[in-house]
DNA sequence: TTCAAAAGATGATTTTCGTCATGATTAAAA
DNA sequence: TTTTAATCATGACGAAAATCATCTTTTGAA
């Protein structure tokens, strides 16, 4: 479903939303820690999730990543598009090239419906809500 | 969400199914022509459907694959886990290790309906029935 | 200036994808 | 019956992509 990449992304990005706003930064070690991660390879990750504007990071002593908005305002599908592109959303499940509703491969309709659905709930699942869970103590980062 | 092997995989199937019950076999070099795989790859893919019984190989001239079953017993779910196992179906979307009602990950109670919609269409879909939209001439098998 | 931290370059490892050569089987031809 | 050729089966190999590690450079606060 997701790559690796990706659910790293998600989860780090978590784990940063469920800071309280005192904590203006974080660091890449405190994070791979968390979330139980490699920590180079999270470290080119948050370089991305920094490109593309869902963070701000700061070098030097102290330095570290933040969020670049409002939890409540960053949804899911923008981190799933950062690391993993619209393959998910737009690719055909069957690989075919130019797959369309003028020209859909075998299983077109019945994944649309899937994918559909996957896209709305990954558009309108915000971080603030999953960080929720977290800090409830009802959802987990790490096994 | 699939692997090139899967989404080999359900196209070959879907086209022996849409052959005539007078084809009684079809051989390797017409099944990858007509989904337009990789022949080699597609050939290792095929023994591995071979294996799990959901196909019947025949050598020699004339040799060739044909289905196991009838196509309407046949469902995608059966190919997909030949293929790619079970991890679609139980894997944690976010990759942990021990993901479950009592130790979900941040998306897992969101995920499990996306994944009970997956998981019921592809175990509902025939063969048969993901092959008549292809001799229907609406569906197509390669690009 | 010093030093901790992110950024960036490069390389190693693993997995997936794909090819090739060879063997085994069997129908068809001789 | 014997030979030939077509076809699937198998294993070794190679290429490409994803994953993960190491090292150097840049930045900026103390």
């Amino acid at each position: 479903m997701f790559s690796k990449a990706c659910k790293y992304a998600i989860n780090a990005m978590t784990y940063i939303a469920t800071l309280p706003k005192e904590r203006d930064r974080v660091g890449l070690k405190e994070i791979s820690k968390e979330i139980n991660s490699p920590e180079a390879f999270t470290a080119k990750i948050l370089q991305v999730l920094v490109k593309d504007h869902l963070l701000t990071s700061i070098k030097g002593p102290n330095g570290g990543f933040m969020m670049r908005g409002k939890s409540e305002e960053i949804f899911l599908g923008q981190i799933v598009e950062a690391i993993d592109g619209d393959v998910l959303f737009t690719g055909c499940a069957l690989g075919l090239e130019h797959c369309n509703g003028h020209h859909p491969c075998a299983v077109h309709h019945k994944f649309k419906a899937i994918r559909d659905h996957l896209a709305g709930m990954l558009m309108t699942t915000s971080l603030k809500e999953v960080a929720f869970g977290i800090n409830n103590g009802t959802n987990f980062l790490r096994s």
